[in-house]
DNA sequence: GATTAGGTTTGG
């Protein structure tokens, strides 16, 4: 709970009472820190020794910035080994050699310049030089070393105590490093890399296969083109893993990264789909021994660790995962590569679909089942229909339809003007469009269910734990929160779904990012219950997702816990809408575009849950990026000097609803 | 219960 607590004031002080509350929970003597005494109110207070303090053959807490690391390997012990060299405001650095048999109490360092917290680390002298080590007990906390950004704990353990003045000691060393470091590091993307280089490179596996005994392949990608003709290393088809479609799609983009020796047992062990930095990754020009071959790059990870060489997983929320997930999907390449600006085949191009002829009108839908992000990259999509030849609109016009059609058209119109309208909710079910509901009509169905007093007799039932304040503010506001539980426990606040009662609309949207679902509801008699479905039933990330009032038959909220004794529970949307029974609406883009050619104008109706922007309708309206990815496809479509009225009044960007919250 | 590595690249 303490951990919970700690994560709710991250989470940027949810509220003030909150922030008050603290404390008393702390007091609880039946919750007890691993790393702390009893409670929070004789919480031990650590002393963190300077790095120019460190005395041979004793067990200290330091604070340092990570001037050099080694990611986890796998040692030839029976441990994983990482190696960090620390420096602090003394300006003097400490190598640690950090030994674990489990990969997770490593320190989760992902670049130079992150801020590492170790407790218990043992000192010694090798080499006329301190050397840090583990010790028993040791544990570690990581942050980005960003100035500025959010002081959020990578921890190696579940429980650890992390009070508000060391906030302070994080945002120093920050400051500190900003002025006094050089940490720029090796990244590079793939469009960047040169014939001989070492980078490191952030990137997403796409396949992976065994080469031989002592070397592996990686096939991964990083949502940029190598300027280069890469090489591709031969393997038997039978060892390939991976999504062959995915990898079919991807094959001018991904890059084959040979690993060696150490690095192998690791490369085996990869997830297809998860993120990766790959540290310090040789780029060697191929020897042209035939002048018939033009010479390509090839990708190394050599054997070793020297220079940080290793291996290290992202985790999705990382901040620069976060970009190349972006970056990936541009959608403009799909509409300029082949013939820009103003043509319209990536279009037709981009989806198989069916084209329904209905008063002179084309309906382009696209209903199939979501695919990966990664699998909607927009450049290599274009070559799949090349076969097919245009087609003008005035044959499209006069022919029987259903037919699919490549055509190459302008852009005469398209409506909505204002883009944010062309978003709608689907349910599948009843085939009904319905507008998105504003923040204000959930704002005021909150404020409605602050009537409804939390009933204390749903409070902490076997697969949730509750606490409930009562805020500090005139309105004197009850708020509960009921944290779900897995297996009896309280999982990290990044997998965890969460009740809500009496919370406003800022203070659930600040529990979306640091916890996985928010669910808001009221009590009942005897039980808690979904609100109004006029309001989201769920809140995940910046999305809220709405269910169908006609469609529905909301079920009770007990079988919430049916999900959550699932080994991991996953906390899908579409699971939670099952089990409570509600039938879910989906985002979706619809659109008119007029399009003219010479020949005729044709109305093509757009239906799209993410494919055409390669942006998913869900997120459009609270992610402002996607809102200007959206706006520039737009604009690309829309001929010169026919852009969309009054840019500020007019654009998506008006609609931004809670991405500043 | 000790050991692992102890920063500094390039081969396959």
């Amino acid at each position: 709970m303490l951990q919970y607590l700690y994560c709710l004031h991250f989470c940027n002080r949810l509220s003030l009472c909150l922030f008050f509350f603290l404390p008393q929970i702390c007091t609880q003597p039946s919750i007890t820190p691993f790393s702390g005494t009893t409670s929070a109110s004789v919480a031990p207070k650590y002393v963190y020794t300077p790095l120019n303090c460190l005395k041979d053959g004793t067990v200290v807490n330091l604070y340092g910035i990570v001037k050099f690391f080694k990611p986890p390997y796998v040692s030839k012990g029976t441990d994983y080994c990482s190696v960090v060299t620390l420096v602090d405001q003394s300006n003097v650095k400490l190598t640690c050699t950090l030994f674990n048999g489990n990969l997770d109490s490593l320190p989760k360092i992902y670049k130079n310049g992150d801020i590492v917290r170790f407790h218990r680390v043992k000192i010694r002298e090798y080499n006329g030089q301190m050397q840090g080590i583990t010790s028993a007990g040791f544990a570690s906390l990581t942050f980005d070393g960003t100035v500025g950004a959010p002081v959020v704990p990578r921890a190696s353990s579940k429980v650890y105590t992390f009070i508000d003045e060391e906030q302070k000691t994080v945002e120093e060393l920050r400051i500190w490093a900003a002025s006094n470091l050089s940490v720029s590091g090796p990244e590079a993307k793939l469009s960047d890399v040169k014939p001989m280089m070492f980078f490191d490179l952030t990137c997403q596996l796409v396949g992976k296969a065994k080469v031989d005994g002592s070397s592996f392949l990686l096939k991964v990608w990083d949502g940029t083109k190598c300027p280069y003709p890469t090489w591709k290393v031969p393997v038997e088809a039978k060892e390939l893993e991976g999504d062959r479609v995915l990898l079919h799609h991807l094959r001018n983009l991904t890059v084959d990264v040979l690993v060696y020796d150490n690095h192998v047992q690791l490369a085996k062990s990869l997830k297809i789909g998860s993120f990766l930095r790959i540290y310090s990754i040789h780029t060697k020009q191929a020897s042209a021994k035939n002048e018939d071959i033009s010479s390509h790059i090839e990708f190394h990870l050599h054997g070793g660790t020297c220079y940080g060489r290793g291996i290290g997983i992202l985790p999705e929320n990382n901040p620069d995962v976060e970009e190349l997930k972006t970056i990936s999907i541009l959608p403009c390449s799909a509409f300029c590569v082949v013939c820009a600006p103003v043509c319209l085949s990536g279009f037709v191009c981009l989806h198989d679909k069916d084209v329904k002829k209905e008063n002179n009108s084309f309906l382009i839908s696209d209903l199939e089942s979501p695919l990966q992000r990664c699998q909607q990259l927009s450049a290599t999509v274009l070559t799949d229909h090349q076969d097919m030849s245009n087609t003008m609109l005035k044959t499209v016009l006069n022919n029987r339809a259903p037919q699919q059609y490549r055509i190459r058209a302008k852009l005469r119109s398209f409506k909505p003007q204002k883009l944010y309208q062309s978003v709608k909710l689907h349910c599948s079910k009843c085939n009904t469009l319905q507008e998105v509901p504003n923040g204000d009509a959930f704002d005021v169905i909150l404020q409605g269910c602050e009537a409804t007093a939390p009933n204390p007799e749903l409070q902490s039932m076997s697969w949730y734990e509750s606490v409930m304040w009562t805020t500090q503010d005139e309105n004197r506001r009850k708020i509960t929160i009921h944290f779900v539980k897995h297996y009896e426990m309280l999982q990290r606040p990044e997998n965890t779904l969460l009740m809500i009662e009496g919370g406003t609309l800022k203070e659930i949207w600040k529990l979306t990012r640091r916890f996985k679902c928010v669910i808001p509801v009221k009590s009942k008699e005897d039980d808690l219950e979904l609100l109004d479905l006029s309001a989201p039933f769920l809140l995940q990330g910046n999305i809220k997702y709405y269910g169908c009032k006609k469609c529905s038959t909301p079920k009770s909220i007990k079988n919430l816990s049916s999900l959550a004794e699932k080994r991991e529970p996953s906390w899908e949307p579409t699971e939670i809408a099952q089990v409570l029974g509600i039938e879910p609406l989906q985002y979706v883009f619809v659109m008119k575009f007029t399009l003219v050619d010479g020949t005729g104008a044709l109305n093509a109706y757009l239906f799209d849950y993410e494919k055409f922007f390669q942006i998913p309708a869900s997120e459009i309206l609270t992610n402002s990026f996607l809102q200007q990815k959206m706006e520039m496809t737009m604009n690309t479509l829309s001929p010169p000097g026919r852009k969309l009225g009054k840019k500020s009044n007019d654009s998506i960007n008006s609609h931004v609803e809670c991405s500043d919250v």
